[in-house]
DNA sequence: AAGGTGACCGGTT
DNA sequence: TAACCGGCCACCT
């Protein structure tokens, strides 16, 4: 098995949980990992994310730190990529934070099963 | 082969 | 309020 096989192995279950992330909401790089179990930490959703940046099928402008605050967007096209997406999807950006990120907020843990 | 490094997080100072 | 700390764990050199 070649190694960008066995790293899309490896993240292919970040990726998963992001996909279902529905339009207009968002979730947190620590969400996602609670979600998966203690083998994952945030900072391994992180690297996924930054190892999935150009593939379009996942739409990591949904993923954003517990703050709500935009932290991966400068590893987009453009520094303003992430929050025009969002936005697009009628998400309030401002200062690079989700306004009111509580009600955007999509708590896997809660909402899948 | 060991140590530095994240698109992080929760708690403490 | 802001800075810092320890935990996290696969990757890279």
């Amino acid at each position: 098995m070649g190694k960008k096989e066995r790293e899309y192995n490896f993240f292919n279950d970040v990726y998963e949980v992001v996909k279902l992330i529905p339009k207009g909401r968002a979730t947190s790089y620590g969400a996602i990992a609670a979600y998966l179990g203690t083998k994952m930490s945030a900072r391994m959703v992180g690297w996924a994310m930054n190892a999935a940046h150009n593939d379009k099928t996942i739409p990591a402008h949904r993923v954003v730190n517990r703050n709500g605050q935009l932290t991966g967007r400068f590893h987009f096209k453009a520094p303003t990529t992430m929050q025009y997406r969002l936005e697009k999807e009628g998400v309030k950006v401002k200062d690079d934070t989700i306004v009111d990120f509580s009600k955007v907020f999509w708590d896997p843990h809660k909402e899948l099963y």
